[in-house]
DNA sequence: CAATTATTCAATAAAGTTATTGAATATATT
DNA sequence: AATATATTCAATAACTTTATTGAATAATTG
C-alpha cells in the first residue's frame, strides 16, 4: 500500500465518522440517548422531527458505527454504540461553548430569560455536597431518573415541580440538574423556584456527565 | 426565545464546528499544526493538495475557530486555536480507531507490509523507560523535534536513518516515534531497522499526544 | 516603481446531503 | 387471514460542499 493511499483511507474513514455526527438532529439524538435506549417514535417525539426523517439520520448514524439496535416487537432500539461516542460529544461541546461566541451568547441570553444567571460544575457541586446540607434535584422525566441519577437527588419532572415545591425542604438551597447543559429543564426550574423566593442554581452539566466521570450513582428499576 | 429556537441555536453552531472537522484534508491539518504552527505553502506540500484547495480548507477551519493566523511579511501562519481542537481530534481518532473494522484493518495491513507488527502505548513506554534501558527514536524533520521532543530522544530524521544505523547504541532495544498513529515515518524506520537485525517498535502515538498528557519534554531553540 | 511571491477570491461544474413524500416491509394483534 | 403499527425504503427537489481554474490582492525585493 502506498504512503498516500494509506493516508487517503484513513482520513477519509475518519472524516466520515465526523460527518456522521455533523448536524443538529444527529447530535441532539446522541443527548438523547446518552439517557439510555429509545424507540425511533420516541426519537422523533423528542427531536421533534418526522420519523421517516428520524429513522433517515439513524441510519447515517448507525452506518458509523455511533449506534446500534436492539428489535423487540415491532420496535426498533436505538442506543449508543460506544461510551467514547458521549466523550467525543462531550469535547466538542467543551470546545464550542467556550470558543465560540454565539453558543456563548445564546446560552447566556436564555439563561438570562428564565432567571437562571448563573450555574455550578460537578467539581462544586461535590464540594457543595460535602460542606453544606443541599438539596438535589432531577428535573428529567422519571423514566430518565430511574434509569440512573445522582444519589440523594428528589424527582421532580419539570411538569410536577408547580405543585410539589410546598414539599421541598425548606430554607436550603437547591441545585437542580437534567440532561446535560442544553437541557433547558434546569433553567425553567431555576426560573420557577427563584421566583418563588427559594435559592436556586443550575448544575452545568447533566447525568450523562456525572456517570461519564465513573461517581457513584443510584437506579430505580 | 423559544425552547425550540434556543436548541436550533446551539445544536446548529456545534453541527457546523463538526462539520468544519469532517473532511479527511482537514484532519490532516489537524495532524500537521499539532507540531506547531505552518504557511498554508507547507500545509499545501504536505497533504499534497493545490495552494488554492488548502487555503480554502484554512478558511473553513478559521470560520469555525478551529485554526487562528499570525501574519508575518507575506507568509500567513496558521496554527490550532485551543489545544481543546486536539483533544477532540484524539478522542474521534480513538474512537474509530477501536470501532471502525475498516480502519483498524488498514493500519494493520499497513503495518505488516512495513514488518512493524506491534506498537507500544505511551504508559508502556514510560514502564519501559523506568525499567529497562531503552533508545528513543524521533524520526520527524529536524524542525519538529526541535520544536518539542520526549526526553532522551535522539533525533534521526527518516530520509537520514539509513546512513546513522551504525551510529545507534548497540544492543538495545529501539523504540520509535513521530507524528502520531497516522503518521508513516514510524513503520518505515521499524521496518528499515528490523530489516537490518535491530530490535525495533514503533509508539503507537505520536509526540503531540506524549505532550498533551503533561509529560516533561525538551526543545531546542 | 516594476517584478516577484504568498495567499485569497470568484466563478463554475460535479458530487454529496437533506427533508418530504408516499409506498413497502415486517411484526403483532384481532 | 386481515388489520394495525413501527420502521424503512425509494424518489425527488432544494441546498451545500468541493476541486479546479485563473484573476486579484498585498507584501517584499530588485
Amino acid at each position: 500500500m502506498e504512503k498516500r493511499e494509506f493516508k487517503e483511507k484513513v482520513y477519509s474513514e475518519l472524516a466520515s465518522l465526523t460527518k456522521a455526527l455533523a448536524h443538529p438532529f444527529r447530535l441532539q439524538i446522541i443527548d438523547l440517548l446518552a439517557q439510555g435506549s429509545r424507540s425511533v417514535e420516541e426519537i422523533a417525539a423528542q427531536v421533534d422531527i418526522s420519523i421517516a426523517n428520524a429513522s433517515q439520520h439513524l441510519q447515517v448514524m448507525k452506518g458509523a458505527n455511533l449506534v446500534s439496535i436492539q428489535k423487540e416487537g415491532h420496535y426498533v432500539h436505538y442506543r449508543l454504540a460506544d461510551e467514547r461516542v458521549y466523550t467525543v460529544w462531550q469535547s466538542l461541546r467543551e470546545l464550542g461553548i467556550d470558543r465560540l461566541a454565539q453558543i456563548e451568547r445564546t446560552l447566556k441570553d436564555f439563561r438570562e430569560e428564565k432567571n437562571s444567571f448563573q450555574s455550578l460544575s460537578i467539581d462544586q457541586l461535590l464540594e457543595k455536597i460535602s460542606e453544606e446540607g443541599v438539596v438535589i434535584l432531577d428535573v428529567r422525566p422519571e423514566k430518565e431518573f430511574k434509569a440512573g441519577h445522582i444519589p440523594q437527588a428528589l424527582s421532580v419532572p419539570m411538569e410536577k415541580l408547580a405543585q410539589k415545591i410546598a414539599d421541598l425542604p425548606a430554607g436550603k438551597e437547591v441545585v437542580v440538574y437534567c440532561r446535560g447543559p442544553f437541557c433547558v429543564f434546569a433553567d425553567e426550574a431555576v426560573g420557577l423556584l427563584t421566583g418563588q423566593g427559594i435559592r436556586a442554581i443550575r448544575l452545568e452539566e447533566g447525568f450523562p456527565d456525572w456517570k461519564s466521570r465513573n461517581l457513584p450513582f443510584q437506579t430505580i428499576s
